[in-house]
RNA sequence: UUCGGGAUCGUCUAAUGGUAGGACACUGGGUUUUGGUCCCAGCAAUCUAGGUUCGAGCCCUAGUCCCGAAG
């Protein structure tokens, strides 16, 4: 008999040909909306009823059943509420993550559970690899297309949400492969453009995110590299490390973030480009996750600190019983508290923690 | 007050008396399931009033406003 796949329809095209493709695999395939944010913001209209109807035309031209879980409630305790208040807080959080690791591979992967699934599955570009042998365990590594590779936003999942879930669309050599495989199945998605943006909430700022949640923030000075002021910001939460545009500072060179004060609202930039707080070689993480077992503390891994930025080879270094310290092979642009480092080892994600 | 120096896109700054250019910012687009980075395009200026000159950002005169030194 069949096993039963719920798949996570987005609406998109990625997870439409997820569908498609457990369908002709042979799976009893349940497509599953999970409406997670409605919200329309001031100057932005929430596209989830939109998003809502092309999942379920792709259901209808795949011929199986569709059904929504509204998870707006937890969504918005787990991830937004989350989100702003590392915000708050000064750092600069991975909403995406989090929503990865509370919503679609622990809330629905247990709804989905208990409504009779076998496995759930998802778009995302990344593949789940079996044990060779009785003793390994179910590993998470990256997709075949490497420059689409999305397991920096999924290194939070846990070895038994790895047992039920499948990645078809990881196995896929493209994105070109992805949108042809559409077309040639005649999805309606086929040509939709890539949303970007908060997962769910859509391709609103962060910035109008904030003053929506929680109104005009105090303004306060913008601080170069010679404790010069060299302009106002309106509210320190809205800048990260790094950041470069935002500043409405001009003057020849361009400023880049390299600290904020939260408890004196001030923004420290640089516009020296080797400038030693715009570069660094180290890392601390804390709240660390291991999707099988720990870091081999002898071993040289991989790991990534953006997505999509190149993988640099690094060791790992205990720094007390719940942080890590990682000293990096190569300097990397010095990255925001609150974003995730993700540990590589040869393609397959060991797992990682968030910065601070 | 006096003596020097200066005034060019929003900002920083180029232009032997001969098309006012660049960078940053900003806006738009591209890349990206976070933030951000990065790439492309666009917008945009000669302090005012006279004068010399075929022609003035540039030379001359006056004014206005800044900055430095003398009070």
């Amino acid at each position: 008999m069949a096993k039963k796949v719920y798949v996570g329809l987005s609406g998109g095209v990625d997870s439409s040909v997820t569908a498609a493709l457990l369908k002709r695999q042979g799976y009893e395939v349940i497509g599953v909306y999970m409406k997670n944010w409605s919200k329309d913001l001031p100057g932005f209209s929430c596209p989830w009823k939109a998003d809502y109807q092309d999942a379920k035309r792709v259901a209808v031209q795949l011929n199986i059943p569709f059904k929504m879980y509204d998870f707006e409630t937890q969504y918005r305790q787990k991830v937004v509420d989350y989100m702003i208040n590392e915000y708050i807080a000064g750092r600069t959080p991975n909403p995406d993550i989090m929503c990865n690791q509370e919503v679609k591979f622990k809330l629905f992967l247990d709804t989905a559970l208990s409504d009779g699934a076998d496995l759930i599955a998802t778009g995302h570009y990344a593949r789940v690899v079996k044990p060779k042998t009785k003793n390994q365990k179910m590993g998470l590594f990256m997709a075949k297309d490497k420059v689409k590779d999305q397991t920096y936003f999924l290194y939070r999942m846990t070895e038994a949400a790895l047992n039920k879930t499948l990645f078809p669309i990881g196995e896929l050599k493209s994105k070109a492969e992805v949108r042809s495989l559409a077309k040639m199945f005649g999805l309606v998605t086929a040509h939709k453009k890539e949303s970007m943006g908060i997962c769910f909430v859509g391709k609103v700022g962060i910035r109008d995110f904030l003053v929506n949640e929680l109104g005009p923030q105090e303004t306060g000075s913008i601080i170069d590299q010679n404790d010069k002021i060299v302009g106002q910001h309106d509210g320190s939460i809205f800048y990260t490390i790094g950041q470069r545009h935002g500043l409405n500072t001009g003057g020849g060179l361009p400023y880049y973030v390299t600290a904020k004060d939260m408890h004196h609202n001030k923004v420290y930039v640089t516009t020296k480009l080797n400038d030693e707080n715009l570069w660094q070689k180290q890392l601390k993480i804390s709240d660390l996750h291991w999707i099988n077992d720990g870091p081999n503390f002898k071993k040289i891994y991989q790991i990534r600190s953006r997505h999509r930025a190149p993988l640099i080879h690094a060791k790992l270094y205990k720094d007390s019983n719940s942080t890590l310290k990682i000293l990096l092979e190569d300097e990397i642009k010095t990255i925001s508290g609150g974003q995730s480092t993700v540990i590589y080892d040869n393609g397959m994600v060991l797992g990682g923690g968030i910065i601070y």
